[in-house]
DNA sequence: CTAGGTGCAAAAGGTTTGCGGTTAA
DNA sequence: TTAACCGCAAACCTTTTGCACCTAG
């Protein structure tokens, strides 16, 4: 199995946070993880599995649509990646960990990653502990809005 | 077909409602989607598909799947219920339409409907046009913070 | 009258699982 | 050495679709 993935220079810092998270979560660091993370962090979008499956075939053939589910899962619960859902249908890993939102454009259905002062503070009732929250803004995205309807 | 949902005078409101914002959406107003409407505003919780099927069947059994599907739509299309997308599998629908937020807990996986104070306009990166926002708060709810642990 | 809705059953879409063989640690 | 992982294919769950009949407007 051929994989020049991560003879990247740009990726290679990236390898030792993967193996370390990896561990930490009690998963193996494989060359499917890698290949899968790779392909991942490098994404500007936000693709459905089956999306990562067709782009990480590229350079790995063999890989197998099983693998990468069990991938980004380990992924995800590496804190590595993230879930999106948004809309029916697939569901949508984004690669992006830090502080972010989500814009979801009713009219092109593109999903964008924004920025967004937000008190991070909720007042919630009583009782109620938070640990993390998922914000989506859904309207018309910039490109959508300069067509004017 | 007997239906007996709408006999409750507790519901009698919600017809005249139901009516106006099925036909100004373009849908017609229909024995199914009456009884789906009344037994999702009575819930309190947050059902998927199935379960509406399922007790949208006790008083009309001979509803299908389909037209349960249809109705939640024609619901949802009207602005009479949201699609809650949180976990995966199947979507939840939710009948409260004032302005709250969701919390889903990770203990229990129940989803609690919250009013957190939000900053309705949020400052958006240039060219974005927002037109409602989602928020769920992930953590731990009163009743699994009670067991502490 | 007829466009739209209904029930049924089959298909499609997305994800999970079981299994025999392989591998990271 | 061995528990975890891989690839493959079948199963599973949720949602959509096609069709013949029906009905709200």
């Amino acid at each position: 199995m051929f994989c020049s993935t991560m003879s990247r220079v740009e990726d290679k810092h990236l390898i030792g946070r993967l193996n370390e998270r990896l561990s930490n979560s009690g998963f193996r660091f494989t060359p499917q993880r890698q290949h899968v993370y790779a392909v991942l962090s490098r994404s500007g979008d936000h693709p459905t599995a089956e999306e990562m499956f067709i782009r990480a075939k590229q350079e790995m053939p063999d890989i197998s649509m099983a693998t990468v589910y069990n991938c980004l899962d380990a992924l995800v619960k590496s804190g590595l990646a993230k879930q999106v859902m948004v809309e029916r249908g697939a569901i949508r890993f984004c690669p992006n960990m830090t502080a972010h939102s989500h814009f979801y454009c009713d009219s092109c259905q593109g999903i964008f990653d924004i920025e967004v002062p937000v008190a991070d503070g909720w007042q919630l009732p009583k009782g109620y502990e938070a640990e993390r929250f998922d914000l989506t803004i859904h309207g018309r995205c910039p490109e959508c809005n300069s067509w004017k309807r």
